[in-house]
DNA sequence: CCAGTTTCCATGAATTCCCATTTCATCCCA
DNA sequence: TGGGATGAAATGGGAATTCATGGAAACTGG
């Protein structure tokens, strides 16, 4: 899987009264370049406490590789169960949500509890994905690299709040 | 990876109150040939403090790298955390920056924080990516050539500078 | 009629774009 | 050979646009 578009880079974004946020116009133009919506996925990373999001297009893609993948392997029931699973999270875990002229997101509040997100959103490009973060928790993780805490730090400093 | 277009050569521009710089027009050569892309990726350096610079084609056949290497090893969970943690400092620690008609990037404040550039930028061609230094930084780094450092030295001369 | 949404507009800051100037190397021609 | 003339490159400043974000207005279902 070769994309052309991928997600770069970090922007630390506030998230409103109202459960706004705006994404960070350098994805937007990722999403919108991969693709024509003005739509991103949003899902619970797998392995991090944050969220995972990507275009419509992304998820077809993704959804079409299961497929293939299926089709390859033998049909064992363990083959099976492992099909039906993924594609439950792949699609049931998931919400789609449409931004508007002004870039912003409403951030569906099941996400916002999933990706334990507060006040303020950390976006971070992944290549093929992007992620959203809870800029506390990253910097509480042991997993994460420290020279990428380096970067969540000069952001929230860049804002004025102290880490 | 056998890179048709190499970057080399080096040369030293300012850096103007709004922190644009000039790419070098050699270096900028290359980054066209490579790929068609106006653009550059900036990284902070692994091992010095300076940034690695490259162009996104570049990028895109690291990632494409860093795919297929996941698709051999195993899927144990270590193999799956070191693939996010490089996804993440391949990408989220990284910006890519368009450069103008002129051939200046605007130097985002992150990188030039991380940098720890000045007014004064010198750049170094490395073969598959080039550098940008603080000169002072690189006059002061005991690993650093001698002999690159005169050519250092006598781009600031050139320039009026004292070292 | 009210609470929760969604849409729309307002603003300040940041960033991009465009044009002017300068410097330097190269070329051309008297 | 000695000046210009030419052109590419780097740099400076200001205008125009975009972006993130706050708030008001309109809408909706109950």
């Amino acid at each position: 899987m070769a994309l052309e578009h991928l997600f770069q880079g970090s922007a630390l974004n506030a998230v409103d009264a109202k459960g706004r946020v705006s994404i960070p116009a350098f994805l937007r133009g990722v999403v919108e370049r991969r693709g024509d919506a003005r739509t991103i996925v949003l899902a619970k990373h797998e392995a991090f406490p944050c969220l995972s999001a990507y275009d419509p297009a992304y998820a077809a893609l993704k959804h079409a590789k299961l497929e293939r993948l299926l089709e390859k392997e033998e049909t064992t029931p363990d083959a099976q169960l492992e099909y039906q699973q993924r594609n439950l999270m792949a699609f049931a875990a998931t919400e789609e949500v449409p931004y508007d002229s002004s870039g912003r997101i409403l951030l569906p509040p099941m996400m916002r509890s999933k990706g334990k997100l507060g006040e303020l959103a950390l976006f971070l490009g992944t290549g093929e994905t992007f992620q959203i973060w809870n800029p506390q928790l990253l910097l509480d993780d042991a997993r994460i690299p420290e020279d990428l805490k380096d970067i969540a730090r000069f952001r929230l400093e860049e804002r004025g709040a102290s880490s």
